[in-house]
DNA sequence: GAGTGGTCTAGACCACCAG
DNA sequence: TGGTGGTCTAGACCACTCC
């Protein structure tokens, strides 16, 4: 029998991200089995205590995420192998976030904080004058302890109500929460995709081999305060043999 | 005045779907002004004919294609730049079609279809029993003449109406809607990166040197007719220096 | 205060699948 | 025939923005 933990407690997200967090943890926790089928969805909505659209639109979540499938007239299933450590990539997510999703514990090793004036190769990324004042954050994703990425980041000084706005910044946090404190919320990011080798410093932060295979993603980040430039930019090396990166297409 | 077209002619995509089309439309064809902002969405539903929820599903939609912008507590405006052309990879297209809307011309060769059984690895990728009967095609696609991925696709022999259905496939042919025509119309593809090096084949096909970086896509590919199944599964080796992959998130 | 989008509810009706 | 998911409706209430 399992424990659908009755009505959800009211807390700062909306009920239906509630659901899908609680419904993900369920099925994460096996609590429900892989396999095993859910009651319906008017049944379900009546044990949680919410609506069927609400209910409806969580499972719609969760299905995307492989993590339920559903079959018209019959029911609703959990799936019967659950994707593996995976970073679904259509969602923008934190780094933190996505390795939290996958049940580890994600940390922070070799954080720096510091100014400088751009490159002109990243003046060309950012959309920024050359010698423009930067931010620069770099840091080594961990998770469970084992790092899984390596991340550097700008951000442009102009940017942000004080030059030193981001100095205090901290193991711990999360760069987009700090940004969107700033009114720079992050609400689009365009990716691109490189493959490249690690060299002698990358795989002392990766804990990997010299001249192993590591994705490189190049990350443009746009808010919606400031539609046509760049908010950050960003360069994240992921060991893939620890950190599994997927995404969904659609037709 | 925008002509509205007042209730949605009936037809056989749901009602959202038929919004969404109808509101693209009257946007591309410049009917509604970009920046301009929209009637209220109740007021739009009722011009519409229909209900507050499926309109707002609808605008949703557009929202995630950059055509509409909503701003809480002030209205639903239609973006002030054209969306530029974004041939990520969110959107499941054809290689051939996402070359040419690089203004490439696209091309294949050393095509090649094989009957198989399939090997254990093999097997667990497309779901099915270790030394299943399965097809196999490998070819080199080209932009401009110069080779920029070799895919190798695989397909079980169980899911095609005849064990030979594809033996007559074509350098010029669509793989999407040959199995279209036999009811294995792919609707969703999970894609993995995995960062790799060029062998010795694979320099040679794609015109590089050993030892290069290559992005490797696992591609497992679903139908909605076969909802458990791995209809095809795909490897794509890119030569990144030629073909730029990139993707959009959304938060 | 007036108007907007954001969220959630309750319930109807249909298409599909299994016994 | 009965239960399931798929779709759509009508309307309530809230949070936010701007005048």
């Amino acid at each position: 029998m399992t424990d659908w933990g009755i009505r959800l407690a009211a807390e700062k997200q909306g009920l239906e991200d509630r659901t899908v967090t609680r419904l993900r943890s369920l099925i994460r926790e096996g609590q429900i089995a892989p396999g095993e089928q859910l009651p319906s969805e008017p049944e379900l909505a009546r044990i949680l205590g919410i609506s069927r659209p609400t209910l409806r639109s969580a499972i719609s979540e969760l299905v995307a995420d492989q993590l339920l499938v559903r079959r018209r007239g019959v029911g609703t299933f959990v799936a019967s192998s659950p994707p593996a450590l995976s970073h679904g990539f259509e969602h923008l997510r934190g780094s933190a976030e996505s390795i939290e999703l996958n049940g580890q514990a994600a940390g922070t090793t070799d954080l720096e904080v510091r100014h400088e004036s751009a490159t002109p190769e990243l003046a060309e990324c950012l959309g920024a004058e050359e010698g423009a004042a930067v931010v620069r954050i770099t840091r080594t994703r961990t998770a469970d302890g084992a790092p899984v990425m390596y991340a550097e980041e700008w951000i442009p000084e102009d940017l942000l109500p004080e030059r030193t706005s981001l100095d205090d910044f901290g193991f711990d946090d999360s760069l987009y929460a700090r940004l969107a404190d700033v009114q720079l919320t992050v609400r689009r990011v365009v990716a691109r995709f490189v493959p490249t080798l690690a060299d002698d410093d990358l795989a002392k932060r990766l804990d990997t081999a010299v001249g192993t295979p590591v994705l490189l993603l190049e990350q443009r980040h746009y808010s919606d305060s400031e539609t046509d430039r760049v908010v950050m930019f960003s360069n994240n090396y992921h060991n893939t043999q620890r950190i599994d990166l997927h995404t969904v297409r659609r037709g």
